[in-house]
This record gives structure tokens, C-alpha cells and sequence, in this order.
RNA sequence: AGGCCUGUGGCGGAAUUGGCAGACGCAGCGGACUUAAAAUCCGCAGAGCUCACCCUCAUCCGGGUUCAAGUCCCGGCAGGCCUACCA
């Protein structure tokens, strides 16, 4: 029936053939192709704006709704930069290497290659179905031969280069080369020190390598026998991997590690140059975790010093014993002299099997053994026992401690565990007595802390350290010094989808880069590419032998480095997932360059003075791709490779859209098909039994996924994309509620139906402008544009409704002809409109027969004198409560509002007569009179 | 255990700087149109009361600052995120 009465009504099915034409039409024009410096249709004069998503891992399952939020955001800030006269840089691609990829295609038993060129097809697909302006023409993968070989030739310059510590930056190893040989320093060969020109060739090599940025590491590392890897610190979550939550251990690997560590100062600094979340910026000081202290070397006799680092130099009095970590140095060396201690070498092998979840699921039992040796403390000249624990860390400081227990409550726990004796050293600052109950780690006055030469008995804590600091140094048994959390960063992985590093070894053991014209250095294809499941890392690509096993020309090495017949083999393990996304940013200002990474100009243009300038995505990126990204930015700054400092100047992390589930009573959950809407509440359908709906993640077991493609068949991509909008807040977490969809779809049903009568099609406008509508579409764009700029899309879709629900006119449907806007109005509304529902405002735009594009246009003057009324309707409170409301002319200053106000009659008569004691009026707000 | 964030109608949310709490939408109720329904359009709508109010109470709970507090401060409670033996 409503068909035939309005066969030109905007539902699911007209707005699909709109939006298809129009998505067709956008990419055969390149409509939102954005040109670089030198290309046709550049324009200098205009500013760029470079806004950019968070690179998208195309996943096999393809869109749910809560893929496109951060997308829609940026398309509609791109879109109305773009009528704004912004040059926008807005461009899409694919993070396709990694984990995920792989363990797919080991379950579907289909190559990585072919899942993941059909997975980046669906993703592609979904995203143009929803209209987003990005140019396509700089569409990359990072599987791409062209692309992954600009990922290794950045590899290449970090291992080309070292970081020079006193100018604070980076630079070519050829550089300490010269300097070394300049200088004819002394390099240390196996505790020999020999001069420059009297080293060999490998050992000069040998001492290179250990100062590159990209090195060969030998060290624990975080080994994961579920997924056949090793992981980066920043992959692992609670003692289990990141993806898939498996046990993870800890053993010693020879690993291509980056310095990143030589950065920690700068990426914690240069957090003040960002416009970030604070949130986000907390997470990474955290991560990088900066701490002050000193450095304190403890005397073994025949051992020599055993160093370590505290935050409490001033608590040195009261360290009554020490601890190294169960792979520390120190513990060898006992063993070695003493072969009998076999509880030594059982806690040793015990404490390196444990897994870490093992260790934290124990997490405050001590446990440790003593070393049978003693170390002398400097400030006491005592003698005290040295154990090894695994509450010491390796990784951390020295891997060793000074035990405090007084005031530190890890070394409390192990002195009471193993009678230890326990010393306070420091007393509560408000003078009370150490009740020797538990530890006291806060500051306090210094005690019992004097001898010969020093002493800070009285000191508060932050002179107490000061004082102590200074007396290491002069006595020399330490200094001052600054620790960060912040460790090298495990570039290897042992597995096969992933970026071959462009290095090979030769029969010594020794390595040697790829020369930058030999790259790309090609991903083998090989048919049986899943993880070997063992005891000890075994790289898949040790099964291309024939890749593996090769010569030095034939890999590409320079034949300065090696004559090219020389035989090698090559690294089998691959870059993680990470590498990709360091530096995608990059090549989307030039992704066709194939003689840079990305051309200087471009570069210079696109990054302008502070990098892209809105960079939209999820916060779970906080630490990891944010912290690497910046971490390889630097590097190349350094390297006068780019030019800014920071790779994003602005960021802004989408929050996660959540679904619905259904909880018994006993807390568990139920799937939404199991669930049926009763008067009043649900029921679970089985039981009949009744459900609470709570909020929680999407997820396939509980049925509560809403894809992309559902919604655009039922509504459209404009419906979509402004309903993902209108949800609230986009920082905010928020629930996806079909039912509620209804409402945006109705609302660009109005819209149509503002232009377009739906019995005949015909359309239909005002003949005369409508003052009062006139003065509220000012107001409109005005609030829409400034909605956008403060990513607040929420309000502003409900600015345009309202505007819309003013504009519809009850007559509507008796009299189609009188429209709600004139076309002029219209086409202005259409411009507010377009960067949120795009297809609509295009259609409708032709429809009226207005001139080019509503995408195009520019965006619409407001009249300033259209933003206010002329007479105010202000609240009148007495006595702090709202009693009148007095219409005040706007613009009426204090003198002028209290006397309009005061005469009133109706605050005549609330005032009985009294004068009010005060009169408290802010202009344009409120008056607020106390008797 | 520590750090950070959030808490507003039946629901999603608004209130940009301390200044009319609840914009806009969903769900609900009433009306117009229709034989009827759908659709559309108009209206009502935090709670209470002596139901039109200009009354009372209301932004998780308890205090405080202020002429004025959802907003600022202190102390709780609840939920979320991060870190978690980092010396």
C-alpha cells in the first residue's frame, strides 16, 4: 500500500541505489583524490590537514559496527576541512602481516597470502559501501614487495646507525667509526684492551655491533611455546600473551633487539610536544617509567662489585642484606666455585620454568636461597649475607638489590620469611615510634645513618638522598643515577608471515647487511608455513632451504663487505606485526615513490611543523604502536630522514562500542537469541526464567554482533553512519541499540521530505524565506561547524534535527508544494548536512538543481548578526531560587538589566516591598537579587 | 595493592567558562488524518503533592566552598581502564 501512495519515499531501497550511484561515481572520479606539491590541481595557497585512522588489521570475519566510529569521525572532519579549503590528506591501507593472519590461515589451511589479499578485498568493500572520502590512489598493504621493502631499508638505517650520547640523537655508525679511529680508543676484547688500529677487521666489527641501533642481542626474552614465538615486553598481559592468553617463559635468546632504550628521555620529554589524552600520555610515562636514585657498589671479596640501584640512597644505613636475581652474574660464579650447592642450582632451574602467570599467581610468597657470600656495605662497613631471589629481576637496574626491609615492603616479606635482621633507618616525619609491624617506605627523618664520614640523622628524606648521593661519589662507591623501566625492544619472531629482515650471517657467526639496492629481500613462498611447536624457537623459514642457504651476492650484500661467492645463510626470523605500522604515515604523503621512503617535499608538506594533524583510534594502541611509532619518528629525525620531532600531533582515542547481553540471576550470561522481550523486562526462552540486559562487548558466543553489512541492507550507509555518530559522546564507551536507529533513519526520511514530495517525486520548496527559519539555519551551521571541530558529532546531528523538525511543516502533506526551505536555504542546510550523511545531501543537492557538488561546496557564511536575539528572557532568582523570568534586551548591561528587572512587576511583588541587599547580574545568564 | 576515568529520567545521552538540569533521539501516552491500521503530522512526558502551579524534592551517597554546584574541594560506594615484586 505505502508504496503505491509514496513510491518516491526515502527508504532502504532508495537510499542503496543513491548510495551506490554515488560511491560508483566518487571512484571513477577520484573525487577525494588529494595532490601532492607538483601535481595537477595543487594549490600552495591552500593549508593542508592530514587526518588519519589507525592502520586497520583486515580480520577474516570483516566489519562490525564498531570497526567504522573512529572512520565515520574522521571522514566527517575530513569532509568538512575539505569545504572548509583545507588541501585534506586522508588516506587508507592495510597492517596485513602478523599473528593473526598466520593462525587463520594454519586453521583454515589456506596461505596467509591468499586469506589476507581476500580479507583486505572484504574490508575494502565495506568501507565504500559507507562512503568514506579517503584516496584510494595512496591505498597500500604493508605485504606489499613495495612497501615491506622501504620498512626493511629503515631496519637497514637503524642498524647503520648508533646513538651519540653526548649530542643526544642518533647517527651513522660510520661516523663513531671515524671517531674511534681518529682517537685510536682502546676496545675491549674479551677483558683485554687493545688499540683501534691493532684490532682485526671482525673485531672491529665485533664492537661496531654492539653500539648499532638495530643489534643482535643476546638475552632473556619472553618465549611463548603456544603460539611458536617469542614476545616484546609490551605483549604480554599478566603473564600470558596478549593474543590468545598463553603461558609465557622466560630464556635466553640471541634476538635482533632496537635501542629504544636510548630514547626513553626524549619519548618521556618530547610527551609535552603532543596534544594528546592525558590518559594516553600517563600510559606511556608510566610504561617508560623513569626513576632517580643512585647507583651503589657493594664489595665481594674475589668477586669484585656487585652494583646496584636504589631509589633510597639514603636508606643505605639500613640495607642488612642483598639479592640478585637467579640469572644474575653472580650466581654462576658461586656456582662455579662451589659445585656442591645443588639447592643453588635447584632453585635456579626452578625459578627459570616457572612461567610468569606461576609468579604471580604466588605473587607475594618469597622465595630464595642464600649464596653463602657476603658483601660489604659501603656506609656501615658490615658484613652482610648476598642471597638470590626471584623477586629480583634481571631485567631491571642491575638485577640486584640492596635490601632495605624497615622501609621497603618486598625486603620486610623476605627478612621475616628467612630471619633476616630488619633496621630502621628512617622515623615517621610526625615523630612517632616504628612500630616493627610492617614496612615504612614513605619519607620521613633520617636515623641510626651516621659514621665516619658521613652523616644524615635528622635530614628529611629528600636531603638525606642528597647528601648520601653526594657521599658516593666522593668516597666512590657510587653516584647518582636514572633508571627506566623501559626495556630494549625484541624485534624477532620466529614466525613466517612477517617481514624478512634484510641481513644474512656468514660461517663465523658474523652478520652483514643487504645493500639498499638489493631490497626487497621476498617473503619465500613456502606451502608448510606454521609454527614448529617445540621446546626452543625454530623459525618456519628454516624450511626454505634453498632461501636460506645462498652466497653473498646472490643475497645482495656489498662486496666491499664480502666477496660475492661467499656462502650464507640468511635470517629466518621475521619482523613482528609491529613493523608496518611505525611508519605507515609516512608513505601515505608519496606511496608510490620508489626512490625513498617518501619524498622529502611531500614529506615536509603533508607533516608540515608538527606531524598529522588528527590521528583517530582506539586507546588499546596506547602503549605499543604509539610508543614504537614515535620511537622510529625519532630515528629518522635524527637521521634527517623527516622533519618533525613527533609523527602525530593530535590524538584522539575512540571509545569501544558494546552490545547488549542478557545476565541471569546468577551472574552468568546468555546469549541475545536465547532472550525474548516480555511487558516489562526479558526472559530467557528455555527457562521462562527472567534476564537483566547489561552491557558487554561484542562478541560471537554471545550473538550480540551487529555487522556493518546488516545495517546499510536495512538502512542505508547514511542511516549508519550517522546513527554511529549520534550514540553519545565518541570518546565515550557506548551500547549499540538497533531500536534506536529508527530515530536518525526518520530523520533523514524529514529531510527528503523537506525537498521531495513522495507521491510524485516532484520537489518541493519554499517560494519565500521564512525569517524565523532563516535565523535558525544560521545557527545551525554555525553549532555544526563548531560540533566538528571539537569532535562533538553528537550535537551536532542534533542541531540539524532540530533545525529539520523546525523547517517540516504540518502542511506538509496537504500541500506538497509549499516546502519548509527556500533552495537556497536548502542547498546551505545540504552543505551542514553532507559531511555526516554524504549520499543524501549529494542526491538531494542535484535534485533542487543546485550548482556542482554539495561535497564540494564551500562551507556556508554565517551572519553574526543572525546568532542573537534582541530581547532576552532572564531567569530571576531571589534568594538563590528561580521565582521570575523578566525579558531583558541582549546587550543591556548590569545597570541596565537590574533596573528593567527591579521594575518588573512580578519582582515587585515577590520583593514585597523590600530593597534587595545585593544584586548579582551576569549578563546574557542570569540575576540573582538577596534581600 | 597503586594510578587514572566514569556515575544525570524507563533507555542512549545534553548542559562548551560554576549561572534556567534533562536539549536531541528511542521506548511510552494522547490527538489529527483514516472505515481501520500503518505511515505522517501535532502535543504530553524526572519524581511527589492538595496533579495546569510561580509549590516541594531531585544529577550514586555524606560533608564543604559559593549569592549560585551535575560542574570545584574532602571522604565514601559502585563500575570501567591501566599498571602490578621496577628496587
Amino acid at each position: 500500500m505505502s508504496e503505491i501512495e509514496t513510491p518516491y519515499r526515502y527508504d532502504a531501497l532508495c537510499a542503496g541505489e543513491i548510495e551506490s550511484r554515488w560511491q560508483s561515481r566518487w571512484l571513477a572520479d577520484q573525487a577525494f583524490r588529494a595532490p601532492n606539491p607538483g601535481d595537477p590541481g595543487f594549490s600552495i595557497a591552500k593549508p593542508k590537514y592530514y587526518i588519519l585512522d589507525m592502520f586497520p588489521y583486515p580480520s577474516g570475519a570483516g566489519l562490525h559496527v564498531g570497526h567504522p566510529e573512529g572512520y565515520t569521525a574522521t571522514d566527517i572532519v575530513s569532509r568538512y576541512k575539505t569545504m572548509r579549503g583545507f588541501n585534506v590528506l586522508h588516506p587508507m591501507g592495510w597492517d596485513a602481516f602478523g599473528l593473526p593472519a598466520e593462525q587463520y590461515a594454519v586453521q583454515t589451511g589456506v596461505h596467509p597470502a591468499v586469506t589476507t589479499r581476500a580479507a583486505i578485498d572484504n574490508f575494502r568493500r565495506q568501507l565504500q559501501r559507507l562512503g568514506f572520502a579517503y584516496d584510494w590512489s595512496r591505498e597500500f598493504g604493508t605485504i606489499d614487495p613495495e612497501y615491506y621493502r622501504w620498512t626493511q631499508s629503515i631496519w637497514l638505517r637503524a642498524y647503520h646507525a648508533y646513538y651519540d650520547s653526548v649530542q643526544q640523537r642518533a647517527r651513522p655508525i660510520a661516523q663513531l667509526e671515524e671517531l674511534i679511529a681518529k682517537e685510536n680508543r682502546m676496545i675491549s676484547i674479551d677483558g683485554v684492551e687493545i688499540p683501534w688500529v691493532s684490532c682485526t677487521p671482525m673485531q672491529r666489527q665485533a664492537h661496531l655491533d654492539t653500539h648499532r641501533l638495530a643489534y643482535l642481542g643476546f638475552q632473556t626474552v619472553n618465549w611463548c611455546p603456544a603460539l611458536g614465538t617469542v614476545l616484546a615486553n609490551e605483549e604480554i598481559i599478566d603473564g600470558r600473551s596478549e593474543r590468545g592468553g598463553h603461558a609465557v617463559f622466560r630464556m635466553p635468546l640471541r634476538q635482533w633487539m632496537f635501542r629504544i632504550t636510548a630514547y626513553a628521555q626524549r619519548l618521556l620529554d618530547d610527551l609535552a610536544l603532543v596534544e594528546w589524552p592525558d590518559s594516553t600520555r600517563a600510559m606511556q610515562a608510566g610504561w617508560i617509567g623513569r626513576s632517580e636514585g643512585a647507583e651503589v657498589r657493594f664489595a665481594i671479596e674475589g668477586f669484585g662489585a656487585l652494583a646496584v640501584f636504589t631509589t633510597r640512597p639514603d636508606t643505605l644505613f639500613g640495607a642488612t642484606y642483598m639479592v640478585v636475581a637467579p640469572e644474575h652474574p653472580l650466581v654462576e660464579w658461586v656456582q662455579a666455585r662451589d659445585a656442591t650447592r645443588q639447592d643453588l642450582r635447584d632453585y635456579v632451574t626452578w625459578s627459570r620454568n616457572r612461567s610468569d602467570i606461576d609468579r604471580q599467581a604466588e605473587s607475594r610468597v618469597k622465595t630464595g636461597v642464600s649464596l653463602g657470600v657476603v658483601a660489604r656495605n659501603p656506609a656501615t662497613g658490615e658484613s652482610i649475607p648476598v642471597w638470590t631471589a626471584d623477586y629480583v629481576l634481571m631485567a631491571y637496574g642491575t638485577g640486584a638489590i640492596m635490601a632495605v626491609p624497615a622501609h621497603d615492603e618486598r625486603d620486610f616479606a623476605f627478612a621475616k620469611t628467612f630471619n633476616l635482621p630488619i633496621r630502621d633507618v628512617v622515623s615517621a616525619s610526625d615523630g612517632s615510634e616504628w612500630t616493627g609491624e610492617v614496612a615504612t617506605s614513605e619519607p620521613g627523618i633520617a636515623c641510626n645513618s651516621r659514621n665516619d664520614q658521613v652523616a644524615i640523622d635528622g635530614l628529611p628524606t629528600n636531603e638525606a638522598t642528597a647528601k648520601m648521593i653526594k657521599w658516593l661519589g666522593a668516597s666512590g662507591f657510587g653516584a647518582h643515577r636514572v633508571q627506566f623501566r623501559l626495556r630494549d625492544w625484541l624485534f624477532s619472531r620466529q614466525r613466517y608471515w612477517g617481514e624478512p629482515f634484510p641481513v644474512v650471517f656468514d660461517d663465523r657467526g658474523m652478520h652483514f647487511p643487504v645493500a639498499e639496492s638489493s631490497l626487497p629481500v621476498r617473503l619465500p613462498a613456502l606451502d608448510d608455513y606454521a609454527p614448529v611447536q617445540s621446546d626452543h624457537p625454530t623459525p618456519p623459514l628454516g624450511k626454505a632451504i634453498e632461501w636460506v642457504q645462498t652466497t653473498a651476492g646472490e643475497a645482495g650484500v656489498d662486496s666491499n663487505l664480502l666477496a660475492p661467492s661467499t656462502p650464507v645463510r640468511r635470517e629466518i626470523n621475521t619482523m613482528p606485526g609491529w613493523a608496518g605500522s611505525c611508519w605507515y604515515y609516512l608513505r601515505y604523503c608519496d606511496p608510490k615513490n620508489s626512490t625513498r621512503f617518501v619524498g622529502k617535499e611531500a614529506e615536509r608538506y603533508w607533516m608540515g611543523d608538527r606531524g598529522v594533524d588528527l590521528y583517530i583510534g582506539g586507546s588499546e594502541h596506547a602503549v605499543l604502536h604509539l610508543l614504537y611509532a614515535r620511537f622510529w619518528h625519532k630515528m629518522l629525525f635524527d637521521l634527517g630522514e623527516v622533519g618533525t620531532p613527533e609523527p602525530f600531533a593530535k590524538l584522539f582515542h575512540q571509545g569501544m562500542i558494546t552490545s547488549y547481553a542478557f545476565e541471569r540471576v546468577d551472574g552468568s550470561l546468555v546469549p541475545t537469541d536465547q532472550v525474548r522481550e516480555v511487558e516489562g523486562g526479558w526472559i530467557e526462552i528455555a527457562t521462562g526464567g527472567s534476564v537483566k540486559r547489561v552491557i558487554a562487548k561484542m562478541s560471537k558466543s554471545l550473538k550480540n554482533v551487529v555487522t556493518t553489512d546488516e545495517v546499510v541492507a536495512e538502512f542505508g550507509a547514511d542511516t549508519m553512519r550517522l546513527y554511529e555518530m549520534y550514540m553519545g559522546p565518541l570518546a565515550d564507551s557506548k551500547p549499540w541499540n538497533t531500536r534506536d536507529i529508527a530515530g536518525v533513519f526518520r530523520f533523514l526520511q524529514r529531510v527528503w521530505r523537506l525537498a521531495i514530495d513522495e507521491r510524485s517525486g516532484s520537489v518541493t520548496l519554499a517560494r519565500e524565506a521564512n525569517a524565523d527559519i532563516e535565523r535558525r539555519l544560521h545557527r545551525t551551521i554555525h553549532k555544526v561547524a563548531q560540533d566538528i571541530e571539537r569532535l562533538a558529532m553528537n550535537t551536532a546531528i542534533a542541531a540539524l534535527i532540530e533545525m529539520v523538525n523546525a523547517a517540516t511543516r504540518p502542511t506538509q502533506m496537504k500541500d506538497p508544494s509549499d516546502g519548509g526551505l527556500t533552495e537556497d536555504q536548502m542547498r546551505r542546510f545540504l552543505c551542514a548536512l553532507s559531511p555526516f550523511a554524504p549520499h543524501i545531501a549529494e542526491e538531494l543537492w542535484l535534485r533542487i538543481g543546485a550548482q556542482g557538488s554539495a561535497r564540494e561546496a564551500s562551507w556556508p557564511a554565517v551572519d553574526p548578526a543572525m546568532l542573537t536575539d534582541d530581547s532576552i528572557e532572564m531567569p530571576v532568582q531571589i534568594q538563590g531560587k528561580i521565582r521570575a523570568r523578566v525579558a531583558v534586551p541582549s546587550g543591556a548591561d548590569a545597570a541596565e538589566i537590574e533596573r528593567i528587572v527591579l521594575s518588573d512587576p512580578k519582582v515587585q511583588e515577590l520583593l514585597e516591598g523590600r530593597a534587595p541587599r545585593k544584586a548579582i547580574i551576569v549578563p546574557n545568564r542570569m540575576v540573582n537579587l538577596l534581600v
